[in-house]
DNA sequence: CGGCAATTTGACTATCCTCAACAGGGGTGG
DNA sequence: CCACCCCTGTTGAGGATAGTCAAATTGCCG
Protein backbone atom coordinates (compact mmCIF):
# COMPACT_ATOMS: atom_id res chain seq x y z
CA UNK A 1 0.00 0.00 0.00
CA UNK A 2 2.92 2.52 0.64
CA UNK A 3 3.81 2.00 -2.81
CA UNK A 4 5.43 4.58 -5.11
CA UNK A 5 2.71 4.20 -7.67
CA UNK A 6 0.98 6.61 -5.78
CA UNK A 7 3.42 8.74 -4.73
CA UNK A 8 3.09 12.48 -5.95
CA UNK A 9 7.02 12.84 -5.94
CA UNK A 10 7.08 9.60 -8.01
CA UNK A 11 7.88 11.60 -11.45
CA UNK A 12 10.49 14.33 -10.02
CA UNK A 13 12.06 12.66 -7.51
CA UNK A 14 15.47 10.67 -7.74
CA UNK A 15 12.90 7.09 -8.09
CA UNK A 16 12.14 8.69 -11.45
CA UNK A 17 15.31 6.86 -12.84
CA UNK A 18 13.74 3.66 -11.64
CA UNK A 19 10.89 1.48 -12.98
CA UNK A 20 9.31 -1.93 -12.27
CA UNK A 21 10.99 -4.40 -10.25
CA UNK A 22 13.94 -1.82 -9.28
CA UNK A 23 11.66 0.96 -7.87
CA UNK A 24 9.89 -2.19 -5.64
CA UNK A 25 13.17 -2.87 -4.36
CA UNK A 26 13.72 0.63 -3.40
CA UNK A 27 10.44 0.54 -2.27
CA UNK A 28 11.22 -2.28 0.11
CA UNK A 29 14.37 -0.66 2.43
CA UNK A 30 12.25 2.26 2.65
CA UNK A 31 9.60 3.54 4.60
CA UNK A 32 7.49 6.55 4.64
CA UNK A 33 6.71 8.60 7.97
CA UNK A 34 5.90 12.10 8.98
CA UNK A 35 7.83 14.85 10.53
CA UNK A 36 5.75 16.97 12.76
CA UNK A 37 6.99 21.12 12.34
CA UNK A 38 9.99 21.61 14.37
CA UNK A 39 11.03 17.97 14.91
CA UNK A 40 14.43 16.99 13.11
CA UNK A 41 15.27 14.29 11.07
CA UNK A 42 19.00 14.68 11.02
CA UNK A 43 20.98 16.55 13.95
CA UNK A 44 24.40 18.28 13.34
CA UNK A 45 27.43 16.73 13.66
CA UNK A 46 25.88 13.16 14.04
CA UNK A 47 26.95 10.44 12.23
CA UNK A 48 24.66 10.03 8.83
CA UNK A 49 23.12 7.36 9.35
CA UNK A 50 19.64 7.92 7.19
CA UNK A 51 17.99 9.83 4.11
CA UNK A 52 15.14 10.29 2.76
CA UNK A 53 13.27 11.48 -0.23
CA UNK A 54 10.91 14.97 0.83
CA UNK A 55 7.28 13.72 -0.76
CA UNK A 56 5.24 16.57 1.20
CA UNK A 57 6.00 19.84 3.40
CA UNK A 58 9.19 21.94 3.91
CA UNK A 59 12.32 21.22 5.79
CA UNK A 60 15.32 23.66 7.00
CA UNK A 61 19.16 22.32 6.37
CA UNK A 62 20.52 24.84 9.54
CA UNK A 63 24.08 25.23 11.01
CA UNK A 64 25.11 26.72 14.56
CA UNK A 65 27.85 28.85 15.44
CA UNK A 66 29.33 28.12 18.79
CA UNK A 67 27.71 30.99 20.44
CA UNK A 68 24.76 29.63 19.60
CA UNK A 69 23.17 31.68 16.59
CA UNK A 70 21.91 29.73 13.66
CA UNK A 71 22.45 29.78 9.87
CA UNK A 72 19.59 28.43 7.81
CA UNK A 73 21.97 26.73 4.79
CA UNK A 74 19.00 24.59 2.87
CA UNK A 75 15.54 24.78 2.50
CA UNK A 76 14.12 21.67 0.57
CA UNK A 77 11.03 21.26 -0.70
CA UNK A 78 8.86 18.29 -2.23
CA UNK A 79 10.87 15.81 -4.65
CA UNK A 80 14.37 17.13 -2.83
CA UNK A 81 16.56 14.42 -1.56
CA UNK A 82 18.60 14.88 2.07
CA UNK A 83 20.78 13.41 3.67
CA UNK A 84 24.49 12.70 3.22
CA UNK A 85 24.99 9.49 1.56
CA UNK A 86 28.89 7.62 1.44
CA UNK A 87 29.98 8.54 4.49
CA UNK A 88 31.06 11.16 6.47
CA UNK A 89 29.11 13.35 8.97
CA UNK A 90 26.67 15.84 8.37
CA UNK A 91 27.29 19.04 8.90
CA UNK A 92 23.66 20.16 8.86
CA UNK A 93 20.46 19.47 11.21
CA UNK A 94 17.55 18.74 9.28
CA UNK A 95 14.23 19.95 11.10
CA UNK A 96 10.75 20.02 9.39
CA UNK A 97 9.23 23.82 9.10
CA UNK A 98 5.93 22.90 8.39
CA UNK A 99 4.37 19.04 8.55
CA UNK A 100 5.54 16.65 6.31
CA UNK A 101 5.98 13.68 4.72
CA UNK A 102 9.12 11.61 4.04
CA UNK A 103 10.31 8.38 2.38
CA UNK A 104 13.50 7.41 4.16
CA UNK A 105 16.08 5.16 3.95
CA UNK A 106 18.94 4.43 6.36
CA UNK A 107 22.50 4.89 4.97
CA UNK A 108 23.97 1.55 4.65
CA UNK A 109 20.81 -0.01 2.52
CA UNK A 110 20.63 3.30 0.15
CA UNK A 111 24.49 3.26 -0.23
CA UNK A 112 24.42 -0.39 -1.45
CA UNK A 113 21.13 0.07 -3.09
CA UNK A 114 22.49 3.14 -4.95
CA UNK A 115 26.15 1.04 -6.05
CA UNK A 116 23.94 -1.20 -7.92
CA UNK A 117 21.58 1.30 -9.57
CA UNK A 118 23.72 3.62 -11.88
CA UNK A 119 20.71 5.69 -12.95
CA UNK A 120 19.54 6.45 -9.43
CA UNK A 121 23.15 7.29 -8.88
CA UNK A 122 22.58 9.81 -12.14
CA UNK A 123 19.91 11.47 -10.98
CA UNK A 124 21.16 12.08 -7.46
CA UNK A 125 24.12 13.68 -9.07
CA UNK A 126 22.02 15.69 -10.97
CA UNK A 127 20.36 16.67 -8.55
CA UNK A 128 23.20 17.91 -6.10
CA UNK A 129 24.50 19.36 -9.19
CA UNK A 130 21.63 21.19 -9.06
CA UNK A 131 21.96 22.00 -5.16
CA UNK A 132 25.41 23.02 -5.77
CA UNK A 133 24.48 26.15 -8.11
CA UNK A 134 21.77 26.91 -5.64
CA UNK A 135 23.99 27.15 -2.64
CA UNK A 136 26.17 29.43 -4.28
CA UNK A 137 23.87 31.39 -5.72
CA UNK A 138 22.98 31.78 -2.22
CA UNK A 139 26.74 32.65 -1.19
CA UNK A 140 26.23 35.61 -3.48
CA UNK A 141 23.42 36.71 -1.70
CA UNK A 142 24.47 36.39 2.36
CA UNK A 143 27.99 37.95 0.98
CA UNK A 144 27.17 40.75 -0.83
CA UNK A 145 23.90 41.59 -0.81
CA UNK A 146 21.96 44.44 1.53
CA UNK A 147 19.16 43.81 3.83
CA UNK A 148 16.13 44.77 1.63
CA UNK A 149 17.78 42.87 -1.76
CA UNK A 150 18.21 39.41 0.41
CA UNK A 151 14.66 39.69 1.37
CA UNK A 152 13.23 40.66 -1.84
CA UNK A 153 15.64 37.65 -3.29
CA UNK A 154 14.32 35.22 -0.53
CA UNK A 155 10.52 36.16 -1.66
CA UNK A 156 11.37 35.99 -5.67
CA UNK A 157 12.75 32.22 -4.91
CA UNK A 158 10.49 31.32 -2.45
CA UNK A 159 7.54 32.04 -4.80
CA UNK A 160 9.22 29.79 -7.28
CA UNK A 161 9.88 27.13 -5.37
CA UNK A 162 6.24 26.98 -3.60
CA UNK A 163 4.04 27.22 -7.48
CA UNK A 164 1.25 25.29 -6.88
CA UNK A 165 2.06 24.62 -3.09
CA UNK A 166 1.77 27.46 -1.05
CA UNK A 167 2.28 30.18 -3.84
CA UNK A 168 -1.02 31.40 -6.34
CA UNK A 169 -0.46 33.83 -9.21
CA UNK A 170 -3.39 36.05 -10.02
CA UNK A 171 -4.58 34.74 -13.85
CA UNK A 172 -5.37 38.16 -14.41
CA UNK A 173 -2.25 39.55 -13.28
CA UNK A 174 0.83 37.78 -13.49
CA UNK A 175 2.34 40.24 -11.38
CA UNK A 176 0.82 39.32 -8.10
CA UNK A 177 1.08 36.36 -6.84
CA UNK A 178 -0.22 35.36 -3.02
CA UNK A 179 2.11 33.14 -0.64
CA UNK A 180 1.66 31.31 2.55
CA UNK A 181 5.04 31.09 4.45
CA UNK A 182 6.36 27.87 5.60
CA UNK A 183 8.73 30.22 7.67
CA UNK A 184 8.28 32.46 10.45
CA UNK A 185 10.31 35.51 10.81
CA UNK A 186 12.47 34.00 13.21
CA UNK A 187 13.92 31.50 10.31
CA UNK A 188 13.78 34.06 7.36
CA UNK A 189 16.15 35.90 9.57
CA UNK A 190 18.57 33.09 10.01
CA UNK A 191 18.30 31.95 6.04
CA UNK A 192 19.06 35.83 5.14
CA UNK A 193 21.89 36.12 7.84
CA UNK A 194 20.04 39.18 9.42
CA UNK A 195 18.11 39.57 12.67
CA UNK A 196 14.60 39.23 13.00
CA UNK A 197 14.31 42.89 13.49
CA UNK A 198 16.06 44.03 10.42
CA UNK A 199 13.82 41.50 8.64
CA UNK A 200 10.91 42.69 10.24
CA UNK A 201 12.07 46.29 9.09
CA UNK A 202 12.70 45.37 5.72
CA UNK A 203 8.96 43.51 5.58
CA UNK A 204 7.31 46.91 6.64
CA UNK A 205 8.92 48.87 4.15
CA UNK A 206 8.09 46.62 0.93
CA UNK A 207 5.06 47.09 2.41
CA UNK A 208 5.05 51.10 2.69
CA UNK A 209 6.64 50.93 -1.06
CA UNK A 210 3.56 49.60 -2.44
CA UNK A 211 5.51 46.35 -3.16
CA UNK A 212 4.06 43.40 -0.79
CA UNK A 213 1.14 43.08 1.44
CA UNK A 214 0.73 41.65 4.43
CA UNK A 215 -2.89 40.12 5.67
CA UNK A 216 -1.12 38.11 8.27
CA UNK A 217 2.02 36.66 9.88
CA UNK A 218 2.35 33.70 7.49
CA UNK A 219 1.05 35.46 4.29
CA UNK A 220 2.69 37.53 1.97
CA UNK A 221 1.00 38.88 -1.09
CA UNK A 222 3.40 40.22 -3.42
CA UNK A 223 1.75 42.74 -5.28
CA UNK A 224 4.04 43.92 -7.87
CA UNK A 225 6.49 40.74 -9.01
CA UNK A 226 8.83 42.69 -11.32
CA UNK A 227 9.53 45.16 -8.68
CA UNK A 228 10.46 42.74 -6.23
CA UNK A 229 12.47 41.43 -8.80
CA UNK A 230 14.03 44.68 -9.61
CA UNK A 231 14.61 44.94 -5.37
CA UNK A 232 16.25 42.14 -5.48
CA UNK A 233 19.63 43.67 -7.11
CA UNK B 1 53.18 11.73 -23.48
CA UNK B 2 50.00 13.27 -22.21
CA UNK B 3 49.10 10.43 -20.68
CA UNK B 4 47.38 9.84 -17.15
CA UNK B 5 50.37 7.27 -16.18
CA UNK B 6 52.23 10.62 -15.80
CA UNK B 7 49.68 12.59 -13.95
CA UNK B 8 50.34 14.12 -10.19
CA UNK B 9 46.63 13.73 -9.37
CA UNK B 10 45.83 10.14 -10.91
CA UNK B 11 45.27 8.86 -7.72
CA UNK B 12 42.64 11.84 -6.45
CA UNK B 13 40.65 13.16 -8.55
CA UNK B 14 37.61 11.44 -10.02
CA UNK B 15 40.21 9.73 -12.42
CA UNK B 16 41.38 7.14 -10.40
CA UNK B 17 37.85 5.50 -10.93
CA UNK B 18 39.18 4.28 -14.47
CA UNK B 19 41.63 1.77 -15.08
CA UNK B 20 43.62 0.72 -18.17
CA UNK B 21 41.54 0.78 -21.52
CA UNK B 22 38.73 3.34 -20.17
CA UNK B 23 41.35 5.59 -18.54
CA UNK B 24 42.87 5.61 -21.94
CA UNK B 25 39.44 6.42 -23.58
CA UNK B 26 39.09 9.38 -21.12
CA UNK B 27 42.43 10.86 -22.09
CA UNK B 28 41.62 10.43 -25.62
CA UNK B 29 39.26 13.13 -25.54
CA UNK B 30 40.20 15.59 -23.05
CA UNK B 31 43.96 17.57 -23.43
CA UNK B 32 45.42 19.37 -20.78
CA UNK B 33 45.94 23.35 -21.37
CA UNK B 34 48.04 25.70 -18.74
CA UNK B 35 45.53 28.53 -17.31
CA UNK B 36 47.86 32.01 -16.58
CA UNK B 37 46.41 33.90 -13.77
CA UNK B 38 43.64 36.33 -14.22
CA UNK B 39 42.73 34.01 -17.22
CA UNK B 40 39.03 32.47 -17.21
CA UNK B 41 38.27 29.14 -17.85
CA UNK B 42 34.54 29.56 -18.00
CA UNK B 43 32.53 32.73 -17.71
CA UNK B 44 29.68 33.50 -15.34
CA UNK B 45 25.76 33.15 -17.25
CA UNK B 46 27.30 31.85 -20.50
CA UNK B 47 26.29 27.93 -21.58
CA UNK B 48 28.57 25.23 -20.01
CA UNK B 49 30.81 24.07 -23.04
CA UNK B 50 33.48 22.69 -21.14
CA UNK B 51 34.71 20.68 -17.55
CA UNK B 52 37.83 20.21 -16.37
CA UNK B 53 40.20 18.06 -13.51
CA UNK B 54 42.58 20.75 -11.92
CA UNK B 55 45.81 19.23 -12.28
CA UNK B 56 47.89 22.31 -10.92
CA UNK B 57 47.21 25.42 -9.47
CA UNK B 58 44.20 27.65 -7.88
CA UNK B 59 41.16 28.97 -9.26
CA UNK B 60 38.14 30.65 -8.14
CA UNK B 61 34.61 30.56 -9.03
CA UNK B 62 33.10 33.84 -8.52
CA UNK B 63 29.36 35.19 -9.29
CA UNK B 64 28.90 39.36 -9.72
CA UNK B 65 26.44 41.30 -8.32
CA UNK B 66 24.03 43.58 -10.78
CA UNK B 67 26.17 46.77 -9.59
CA UNK B 68 29.50 44.78 -10.09
CA UNK B 69 30.27 43.76 -6.62
CA UNK B 70 32.17 40.24 -6.90
CA UNK B 71 31.82 37.21 -4.28
CA UNK B 72 34.26 34.18 -4.93
CA UNK B 73 31.63 31.37 -4.26
CA UNK B 74 34.66 28.62 -4.26
CA UNK B 75 37.82 27.83 -4.57
CA UNK B 76 39.62 24.76 -6.66
CA UNK B 77 43.05 23.17 -6.16
CA UNK B 78 44.64 20.18 -7.87
CA UNK B 79 42.61 16.93 -8.20
CA UNK B 80 39.26 19.23 -8.00
CA UNK B 81 36.38 19.26 -10.88
CA UNK B 82 35.40 22.38 -12.43
CA UNK B 83 32.17 23.12 -14.95
CA UNK B 84 28.55 22.24 -14.45
CA UNK B 85 28.41 18.16 -15.98
CA UNK B 86 24.33 17.22 -17.67
CA UNK B 87 23.12 20.78 -19.06
CA UNK B 88 22.48 24.11 -17.96
CA UNK B 89 24.55 27.36 -17.58
CA UNK B 90 27.44 28.13 -15.26
CA UNK B 91 25.94 30.59 -12.69
CA UNK B 92 29.49 31.24 -11.74
CA UNK B 93 33.03 31.70 -13.92
CA UNK B 94 36.14 30.11 -13.03
CA UNK B 95 39.55 32.05 -13.59
CA UNK B 96 42.77 31.12 -12.50
CA UNK B 97 44.36 32.51 -9.34
CA UNK B 98 48.12 30.85 -10.12
CA UNK B 99 49.48 29.72 -13.05
CA UNK B 100 47.32 26.36 -13.52
CA UNK B 101 47.59 23.36 -15.16
CA UNK B 102 43.92 21.75 -15.91
CA UNK B 103 42.56 18.68 -17.83
CA UNK B 104 39.88 19.48 -20.31
CA UNK B 105 37.14 17.98 -22.02
CA UNK B 106 34.51 19.67 -24.07
CA UNK B 107 30.91 18.92 -21.77
CA UNK B 108 29.24 17.07 -24.77
CA UNK B 109 31.80 14.54 -24.80
CA UNK B 110 32.12 14.06 -20.89
CA UNK B 111 28.63 13.70 -20.31
CA UNK B 112 28.42 10.58 -22.62
CA UNK B 113 31.27 8.84 -21.58
CA UNK B 114 30.58 9.65 -17.73
CA UNK B 115 26.89 8.02 -18.91
CA UNK B 116 28.66 4.96 -19.81
CA UNK B 117 31.24 4.96 -16.58
CA UNK B 118 29.53 4.85 -13.51
CA UNK B 119 32.39 4.29 -11.38
CA UNK B 120 33.23 7.62 -13.02
CA UNK B 121 30.09 9.53 -12.11
CA UNK B 122 29.70 7.93 -8.38
CA UNK B 123 33.29 9.23 -7.75
CA UNK B 124 32.14 12.87 -9.33
CA UNK B 125 28.79 12.99 -7.34
CA UNK B 126 31.28 11.62 -3.65
CA UNK B 127 33.11 14.82 -5.06
CA UNK B 128 30.01 16.75 -5.80
CA UNK B 129 28.38 16.04 -2.35
CA UNK B 130 31.53 16.83 -0.37
CA UNK B 131 31.68 20.21 -2.11
CA UNK B 132 28.16 21.00 -1.12
CA UNK B 133 29.23 20.27 2.15
CA UNK B 134 32.04 22.97 1.93
CA UNK B 135 29.81 25.50 0.72
CA UNK B 136 27.47 25.28 2.93
CA UNK B 137 29.92 25.07 5.90
CA UNK B 138 30.60 28.46 4.07
CA UNK B 139 27.38 29.72 4.21
CA UNK B 140 27.74 29.96 7.92
CA UNK B 141 31.13 31.91 8.03
CA UNK B 142 29.33 34.91 5.18
CA UNK B 143 26.26 34.61 7.24
CA UNK B 144 26.89 34.82 10.80
CA UNK B 145 30.02 35.35 11.56
CA UNK B 146 32.17 38.74 12.05
CA UNK B 147 35.53 39.83 10.20
CA UNK B 148 37.98 38.49 12.36
CA UNK B 149 36.39 35.15 12.57
CA UNK B 150 36.08 34.86 8.73
CA UNK B 151 39.45 35.84 8.53
CA UNK B 152 40.77 33.39 10.40
CA UNK B 153 38.37 30.32 9.58
CA UNK B 154 39.22 31.33 6.09
CA UNK B 155 43.31 31.22 6.63
CA UNK B 156 42.66 27.71 8.87
CA UNK B 157 40.86 26.22 5.55
CA UNK B 158 43.81 27.75 3.28
CA UNK B 159 46.58 26.16 5.14
CA UNK B 160 44.54 22.85 5.41
CA UNK B 161 43.65 22.41 1.52
CA UNK B 162 47.45 24.03 0.71
CA UNK B 163 48.59 21.10 3.14
CA UNK B 164 52.71 20.36 0.64
CA UNK B 165 51.15 22.91 -1.76
CA UNK B 166 52.02 26.23 -0.07
CA UNK B 167 51.97 25.58 2.81
CA UNK B 168 54.98 24.11 5.48
CA UNK B 169 54.25 22.78 8.98
CA UNK B 170 57.32 23.43 10.93
CA UNK B 171 58.31 20.09 12.06
CA UNK B 172 59.05 21.23 15.41
CA UNK B 173 55.94 23.59 16.37
CA UNK B 174 53.20 22.12 14.82
CA UNK B 175 51.51 25.04 15.78
CA UNK B 176 53.59 27.36 13.40
CA UNK B 177 52.73 27.13 9.25
CA UNK B 178 53.96 29.44 6.89
CA UNK B 179 51.77 29.65 3.42
CA UNK B 180 52.26 31.29 0.55
CA UNK B 181 49.06 32.90 -0.58
CA UNK B 182 47.44 32.14 -3.70
CA UNK B 183 45.22 35.33 -2.98
CA UNK B 184 45.44 39.14 -3.08
CA UNK B 185 43.91 41.12 -0.55
CA UNK B 186 40.95 42.03 -3.04
CA UNK B 187 40.46 38.63 -3.60
CA UNK B 188 40.39 37.47 -0.23
CA UNK B 189 37.62 40.27 0.66
CA UNK B 190 35.49 38.69 -2.54
CA UNK B 191 35.82 35.36 -0.72
CA UNK B 192 34.74 36.53 2.73
CA UNK B 193 32.29 39.02 1.44
CA UNK B 194 33.97 41.77 2.84
CA UNK B 195 36.26 45.04 1.50
CA UNK B 196 39.85 45.37 1.24
CA UNK B 197 40.68 48.00 3.39
CA UNK B 198 38.37 45.50 6.14
CA UNK B 199 40.28 42.38 5.55
CA UNK B 200 43.86 44.34 5.64
CA UNK B 201 42.49 46.06 9.45
CA UNK B 202 41.60 42.29 10.03
CA UNK B 203 45.76 41.10 9.00
CA UNK B 204 46.73 43.69 11.40
CA UNK B 205 44.74 42.78 14.03
CA UNK B 206 45.70 39.49 14.42
CA UNK B 207 49.78 40.38 13.34
CA UNK B 208 49.33 42.50 16.34
CA UNK B 209 47.65 40.34 18.44
CA UNK B 210 50.86 37.92 17.65
CA UNK B 211 48.77 35.09 16.20
CA UNK B 212 50.02 35.96 12.45
CA UNK B 213 53.71 37.56 10.84
CA UNK B 214 53.42 39.22 7.21
CA UNK B 215 56.82 38.89 6.21
CA UNK B 216 55.78 40.03 2.61
CA UNK B 217 52.01 40.73 0.76
CA UNK B 218 51.51 37.17 -0.30
CA UNK B 219 53.06 35.36 2.99
CA UNK B 220 51.41 34.36 5.87
CA UNK B 221 53.10 33.07 8.94
CA UNK B 222 50.72 31.24 11.42
CA UNK B 223 52.56 32.01 14.51
CA UNK B 224 50.14 30.21 16.99
CA UNK B 225 47.75 28.18 14.62
CA UNK B 226 45.94 26.83 17.83
CA UNK B 227 44.76 30.60 18.51
CA UNK B 228 44.12 31.29 15.24
CA UNK B 229 41.58 28.12 15.60
CA UNK B 230 39.98 29.78 18.81
CA UNK B 231 39.72 33.26 16.64
CA UNK B 232 37.70 31.52 13.83
CA UNK B 233 34.55 30.51 16.50
C1' DC C 1 65.84 55.09 -9.11
C1' DG C 2 61.24 56.13 -10.64
C1' DG C 3 56.56 54.63 -11.50
C1' DC C 4 52.71 52.07 -10.65
C1' DA C 5 49.73 49.09 -8.36
C1' DA C 6 48.58 46.98 -4.15
C1' DT C 7 48.02 47.65 0.50
C1' DT C 8 47.63 50.09 4.72
C1' DT C 9 45.92 53.65 7.57
C1' DG C 10 42.78 57.32 8.95
C1' DA C 11 38.42 59.82 9.44
C1' DC C 12 33.83 59.61 8.83
C1' DT C 13 29.37 57.33 7.69
C1' DA C 14 25.80 53.91 7.03
C1' DT C 15 23.89 49.74 7.79
C1' DC C 16 22.63 46.52 10.66
C1' DC C 17 22.64 44.82 15.51
C1' DT C 18 21.29 45.19 20.39
C1' DC C 19 18.37 46.17 23.92
C1' DA C 20 13.94 47.50 25.31
C1' DA C 21 9.18 48.48 25.13
C1' DC C 22 4.92 47.79 22.86
C1' DA C 23 1.27 45.65 19.87
C1' DG C 24 -1.34 42.04 17.87
C1' DG C 25 -3.73 37.85 17.59
C1' DG C 26 -4.54 33.12 18.35
C1' DG C 27 -5.69 29.96 21.76
C1' DT C 28 -7.36 28.69 26.35
C1' DG C 29 -9.98 28.72 30.32
C1' DG C 30 -13.43 30.77 32.87
C1' DC D 1 -18.60 34.03 24.29
C1' DC D 2 -15.41 36.90 26.23
C1' DA D 3 -11.23 38.09 28.77
C1' DC D 4 -6.78 37.15 29.41
C1' DC D 5 -2.25 35.51 28.42
C1' DC D 6 1.59 34.28 25.94
C1' DC D 7 4.19 34.13 21.99
C1' DT D 8 5.50 36.31 17.84
C1' DG D 9 6.29 40.20 15.59
C1' DT D 10 6.81 45.35 15.29
C1' DT D 11 8.70 49.70 16.47
C1' DG D 12 12.04 52.84 18.57
C1' DA D 13 16.52 54.57 20.31
C1' DG D 14 21.22 54.06 20.57
C1' DG D 15 25.55 51.71 19.52
C1' DA D 16 28.95 48.79 17.07
C1' DT D 17 30.77 46.81 13.10
C1' DA D 18 32.04 47.14 8.67
C1' DG D 19 31.74 50.23 4.52
C1' DT D 20 33.18 54.52 2.02
C1' DC D 21 36.20 57.94 0.63
C1' DA D 22 40.66 59.81 0.75
C1' DA D 23 45.52 59.95 1.59
C1' DA D 24 49.84 57.86 2.74
C1' DT D 25 52.89 53.97 2.34
C1' DT D 26 54.94 49.85 0.66
C1' DG D 27 57.01 47.04 -2.38
C1' DC D 28 57.42 45.19 -6.78
C1' DC D 29 59.34 45.85 -11.68
C1' DG D 30 61.36 47.69 -15.06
Amino acid sequence: MASCDFCVVRNRAICSALEGAELAALNAIGRTRTVEPGESLIWEGEDSILVANVIEGVLKLSSNTEDGREQIVGVVYPSDFIGRPFGGTSGHGVTALTEAKVCVFSRGDFDAFAHEHPALEHKLLERTLGELDRSRRWMLLLGRKSASQKLASFLVELSERLSGNGCAIDAEKPNRRTITLPFSRQQIADVLGLTIETVSRQFTQLKQDGILELPSRREVIIADFDALVAEAG
